[in-house]
DNA sequence: GTCCTTTGGTGACCAAGTCACCAAATCAAA
DNA sequence: TTTGATTTGGTGACTTGGTCACCAAAGGAC
């Protein structure tokens, strides 16, 4: 496997050779089978991670035992929650767990730091994820205050279908995802069905309109 | 004034001595009358604030017209928002605008850019700046997904009345506050009024029953 | 005073969340 | 392979929150 995985971080293109070696040098791969708890609170972080393959999904339990989804990390990406607290030494209060047979780079705090010290293009790799992520929880924020279920469902639906026909996930998974009720999502799951527009099945969900349900996520109509 | 303001940030008190003179010789005191927008959407940021006086409160509008507070920058606190975007050449998508009149110094990119490579303990300064963000971010997040409004509305009477006995807000402004509707916030407040725990003026509300509305906002009774 | 704008009140209605069930599918152990 | 437990999904009644369409009172500008 050897150097090759750096080359999926564009951000990382900048860096010069003799970082990149260093990088590479300094960090160790890290496998994360499916369900793996990658980070949780209460665990102070030691590592950067970048993600190689697979997807962490990071959710927020709330106080009150319920769940939602705060975003996911794909391969390409950096897991830049836990970098504010190696560097602010204060813990989190977001979970992040691989979804999928996952696989990540992980850096030591110590490069990490100086790396963020030397080298501008690798602050600014950092950076441009913290604003990716900040901007990532805005939306979410807007879509949990004004949004309808509906619209939200539709377009969850889309995109965990990854192109595909169908959707592996039970009404609870997805309540989760959006931090509503089970209830709802049997709901709304209904009414689609009703139209024709998806197929139940026991744990999965095909998508037979999938341009009706792009419509709805888009214009929020019909 | 001089150097003074410096101060104010504990965080940066771990600086070396020629580093906190760099710091202030370097960056600009900017006065933020009320009503001011510190920053907004589209505009790149050339600067870091620090928040020497007042408050500025950060709201996002949404796609569909409507307006969530985010959160609020102290005195004495960064608005680290902007330096994702400084760093990163991305804009972001909320508002920040001076409640009250406000004074900040304004730390040039370049400059910040130069202490984040010298200086280990204003990286820590800048990274715990962002865990608290998220975190408020977080909590925001699990409010308006899960909280019920009358909870959130008595945490926000007691929070905005700053420990005295009135608050100055319209149900417009309340109802932005939390991302919901004017007409919510009225009929809570009638709630609330009918219960004698505050009694309702034009633009003004004043708590007469503190320890019931804090009763209410931290067990979620009565 | 007379407008006009801002602020607040209200009833009817729809959407979403909660509660309390039940039924079917699946799985593991006996 | 049968049985019992668990997971998953369905449903109706009810509460809470959001939307719509008004209207009325208060305060400022002229």
């Amino acid at each position: 496997m050897g150097q090759a995985w750096i080359s999926q971080f564009k951000g990382l293109n900048a860096l010069p050779d003799e970082l990149r070696t260093e990088l590479v040098a300094g960090s160790k791969i890290l496998m994360l089978p499916k369900g793996t708890t990658a980070f949780s609170p209460g665990q102070i972080s030691e590592h950067l991670l970048l993600l190689l393959s697979g997807t962490i999904r990071v959710h927020q339990e709330s106080p009150t035992g319920r769940d939602v989804t705060l975003y996911r990390v794909n391969a390409g990406e950096s897991c830049v929650l836990t970098t504010a607290c190696m560097l602010a030494f204060k813990d989190y209060s977001a979970t992040g767990v691989a979804e999928t047979d996952s696989s990540a780079a992980a850096i030591p705090r110590k490069l990490f730091d100086d790396l963020i010290a030397k080298s501008a293009p690798f602050r600014e790799f950092v950076f441009t994820a913290y604003a990716r992520r900040m901007t990532d929880l805005f939306v979410l924020i807007d879509d949990i205050a004004f949004q309808r279920m509906d619209v939200r469902l539709a377009a969850r639906l889309i995109s965990l279908s990854n192109g595909n026909a169908y959707v592996k996930a039970t009404h609870n998974s997805l309540a989760t995802e959006l931090g509503t009720a089970r209830e709802v999502v049997s709901r709304v799951l209904g009414e689609f069905q009703r139209r024709d527009w998806i197929k139940q099945k026991r744990g999965q969900i095909d998508l037979t309109r999938t341009d009706a349900l792009r419509r709805l996520a888009d214009t929020g109509e019909l």
